[in-house]
DNA sequence: CTAAAATGGACTAGTTCGGTCGGATATAGA
DNA sequence: TCTATATCCGACCGAACTAGTCCATTTTAG
C-alpha cells in the first residue's frame, strides 16, 4: 500500500491552496472545506494540527482563518505529512522502536531503512511552493483529456 | 505513515531467506515461521500469494516447501509488495480510479503522483538479491552497537 | 499407509481511520 | 455591549482494514 492518510491529503490540499493565495488575507476552515468538499469539522482538526506544528498561523474570531506560517518554499511535503500522521516510517521498527516481534531476527531491516531514506528524501525535496506552482489555479477546471476509465 | 503491511514484511523476510539459501532444497513454511517467529498459518498464506504471483515455486507433500521462482536478481522489492498488498498507490486515486470525493477539485494530485513514481522507482531498483547481499548470514547475530534507546 | 507438507476458505478480535458532536473561547463589527 | 463568525479541543462512533486463527482438503515422499 504505502498510501498516505486522508488527513494528510486534506492537509496538503489546504497548504497548497494557502500557498497559491498567499496574497489574500486569512482563509477560514469553512471556506476551504466548501471549496474542496472536505468534511468541515475534520478539516478543522487537520488545520489545528498544522498550527501546532508551526506550518500555519491562525487568527481567531470573526474574519479569522489561517495563513501560512512560513514562506511556502520553506515547507516540505514531508513536514506536512509528519505533522499530521507522525514520523515517516516504512517498517514497524525504527532506530528508537525495537518493539517489533521480529526485530532481533529480522533480515531485511537495514535495506528497508535505506529505502525509507530515499522516500523521505523524495518527500523532503518537494516544497509546498512547488505543489502550488504545479497547476494553474484552482478554478481553472483542469480540462485534461481524461483517459477512458474502465472499471 | 506510509508503512508497509506486516504481510509484506513477512514476504520480504521469506524472500530474502530463500535468496540467501538458494542452493539448499525447498524450505517449508513451518521452518521459515519458526526461524523468524512468524505465525505459521499467516506466513503460509503469504507464501501462497507469492506462488500465485510467480515469485515462488512450491512443492507439495512431505519434504516439500518453497523455492525462488526466478533468480533473486530478477525480482524487485516492489514486485514482492505488490503481489502481497496490491498496487502501490500513495493517493486514494489513480489513473484508473477516480472515485475519491475530492478528485475533481483536487489540487495536489499531479505532484503527488510524481512523488509516487519516485517511490516506486526506489522500490523497483532494489532487487531481492540485493536484500540478501546486504547482511552476512542469518544467524550471525548483528552485533552492531545499538545506540542508547530513550523512551 | 502415513506423516508432513501445501492449499484455500471462513471466521474473529483488535486497531485504525474517517468522520461527528458538543461545548468553550476569542474577536470584529454593528 | 451584543452577536455572528471563527478557532479550539476533547470525547465519541461506526465502518473498514489488519493480523491472526481455525479447519478441512489435497498432495506426495518414504
Amino acid at each position: 500500500m504505502l498510501r498516505l492518510s486522508k488527513k494528510a491529503d486534506y492537509a496538503l490540499i489546504a497548504m497548497r491552496h494557502l500557498a497559491a493565495n498567499a496574497d489574500r488575507s486569512a482563509v477560514s476552515a469553512r471556506e476551504l472545506a466548501e471549496s474542496y468538499d472536505i468534511p468541515g469539522e475534520l478539516l478543522a482538526k487537520v488545520l489545528q494540527k498544522l498550527v501546532h506544528g508551526g506550518l500555519l498561523e491562525s487568527h481567531q474570531g470573526t474574519r479569522g482563518g489561517y495563513v501560512l506560517g512560513r514562506p511556502a518554499a520553506a515547507m516540505s511535503v514531508a513536514e506536512v505529512i509528519q505533522v499530521i500522521d507522525g514520523p515517516l516510517t516504512v517498517t514497524a521498527c525504527s532506530e528508537i522502536d525495537h518493539s517489533c516481534d521480529q526485530f532481533s531476527k529480522c533480515n531485511v531491516r537495514d535495506p528497508l531503512w535505506r529505502i525509507k531514506d530515499r522516500i523521505v528524501s523524495a518527500l523532503s525535496s518537494t516544497s509546498v511552493a512547488e505543489l502550488a506552482a504545479d497547476m494553474p489555479a484552482l478554478p481553472a477546471s483542469t480540462a485534461m483529456p481524461v483517459a477512458v476509465v474502465r472499471k
